[in-house]
RNA sequence: GGGGGUUUGCCCGAGUGGUUAAAGGGGGCGGACUGUAAAUCCGCUGGCUACGCCUACACAGGUUCGAAUCCUGUAGCCCCCA
């Protein structure tokens, strides 16, 4: 039940002014609903890899939305579905992901969804009520794997006409592309919508909320429980996180921008959302953050008054960074940060360098290199990593992009000893402005 | 099956038998400026044990003191005729 003590707090008003919502199947009824009492909402997840990344953000962070209305969020892993592989939105067959990876890969995931909701039923509220809106975390594997193909057929095939599955975006482009499209995809939307009915039934679901590229699927599952329940389930989409000229964001030339931070280090995340475009940032504190209203106009007032001050970005940044790896992990964002785009770095111990630099990439080395005439820094560059050939290392040390603990070089010929460590064993060599590698002499 | 054309560095694209490691552009990488931005401007952009050496203009051979540039063959792409 939702609190009686809090503010009167409308989820779809919410919603709407965030930019949430994207399409909507019936919004009154929805609101009807809704204003009934507690509703069971659902939102499908792929287990493609074993973390979330950025894109699962919007959804998490919707049923989190939900959940705080006083609503039941079902976050439903498609352990069968993810054998199939949803053809929505992909210009190509999927390679279809081994039973043992998908088990991990949901394993994963979970852990990672504690972040955002709770899942288990609090005993009591102050007021004594009883609350009983945990989220439930469910896997269609459970349902799907012993329902015998023909059964399937019989049941759910029967009520799926043709033409509805034809008339879907994501069938029809993939006919009209070179790249066809599989029996096994083509099949794909038949389970996604007897999930929702299975859910409907089973748990009382009658919300399916997702991404816009999921559309063609909730509808799908609509006309399903109308055909086999004769109930009317409802549908609700959010906008696809998009920079201001159309790419998905929370992906960089380096690949997607993860939750799990041993594949995103929290320095990485933070300065992710740090870097975000004027023309994206407020879209992204709406999508993604639970900063109210108030200070949102506060934001985009003070952007719009000086966008060199970036105060959205970094708010943004920490709120995030915070909210995904917790104070800890937002602390040594910033410290890492501010080294890294600071100035000279002095003389530290290896443990805090070490912490700071947990993403940069290091590379070990003799310690006898430092000795006698001293380590070559185009060779010292190589072996780092950040160039190529010893060309390169050179023309990028005449450039001036070369810099030792931030300090630049800019003698091709120089020799580095043992006076330039910035702890015991680590040297930091940065090739540009943002790229960092260390060395350990050991 | 016959005839013609084309093939250049990460990509596009110039190229005279002799400073051609190959014009120009794009991209990439640095630098300046800036807001750890965008735009702009500047430099670099085959390798090396480096004032020198090596490998490069589809591939293999040949003609030349000398070839990306001429000849022959092979392969890829394009066009025309049957």
């Amino acid at each position: 039940m939702p609190d009686k003590n809090m503010p009167e707090y409308n989820l779809l008003d919410e919603l709407k002014w965030r930019g949430l919502i994207h399409q909507c199947t019936d919004e009154d009824g929805l609101a009807k609903i809704l204003a009934t009492g507690p509703q069971a909402v659902y939102i499908g997840f792929d287990p493609t890899a074993d973390s979330l990344h950025v894109g699962s953000m919007m959804q998490l962070m919707m049923l989190r939305r939900f959940q705080q209305a006083g609503h039941r969020p079902i976050a439903l892993v498609g352990g069968a579905t993810g054998m199939i592989g949803d053809p929505s939105g992909k210009s190509e067959e999927r390679n279809l992901l081994s039973a043992d990876q998908l088990q991990k890969n949901i394993t994963g995931v979970a852990a990672q969804m504690r972040q955002f909701l709770h899942f288990h039923d609090d005993e009591q509220d102050h007021d004594g009520n009883q609350q009983s809106n945990g989220a439930v975390l469910l896997n269609n594997f459970e349902w799907m794997s012993g329902y015998s193909y023909l059964e399937f057929l019989r049941d759910v095939g029967k009520s799926f006409p043709v033409g509805a599955m034809m008339g879907k975006e994501s069938v029809r482009s993939r006919l009209d592309s070179e790249a066809g499209l599989s029996y096994t995809e083509f099949s794909y939307m038949l389970l996604q919508a007897y999930d929702f009915v299975h859910l409907s039934r089973e748990h009382g679901c009658l919300i399916q909320a997702g991404g816009s590229d999921q559309w063609g699927n909730i509808t799908a599952g609509i006309d399903l429980g109308r055909r086999m329940l004769g109930r009317q389930l409802f549908g609700i989409t959010a906008p696809l996180l998009t920079t201001s000229d159309g790419r998905k964001m929370g992906k960089t030339e380096s690949g997607a921008i993860w939750l799990d931070p041993a594949r995103t280090s929290p320095y990485q995340f933070y300065q992710y959302w740090r870097n975000v475009d004027d023309a994206d940032v407020m879209r992204c504190i709406a999508y993604l953050t639970e900063i109210q209203r108030v200070e949102y106009e506060e934001l985009a007032e003070a952007t719009q008054a000086d966008p060199g001050r970036r105060v959205a970005q970094n708010r943004l940044a920490e709120w995030l960074t915070e909210f995904v790896h917790g104070e800890d992990g937002l602390v040594n964002a910033l410290r890492a940060s501010k080294m890294l785009f600071g100035g000279e770095i002095g003389v530290q111990s290896d443990a805090s360098l070490g912490e700071i630099f947990a993403d940069v990439p290091s590379r070990e080395v003799s310690r006898e290199k430092l000795d006698g005439e001293g380590y070559w820094i185009v060779e010292a560059l190589q072996d780092a990593g950040l160039v190529a050939s010893g060309g390169e290392g050179r023309r990028a040390v005449k450039g001036g992009g070369v810099y030792v603990n931030n300090i630049r070089a800019n003698d091709e010929k120089q020799c580095l000893d043992v006076s330039n460590l910035a702890s015991a064993t680590v040297m930091v060599l940065r090739k540009g402005k943002k790229n960092y590698a260390l060395l350990r002499f050991v």
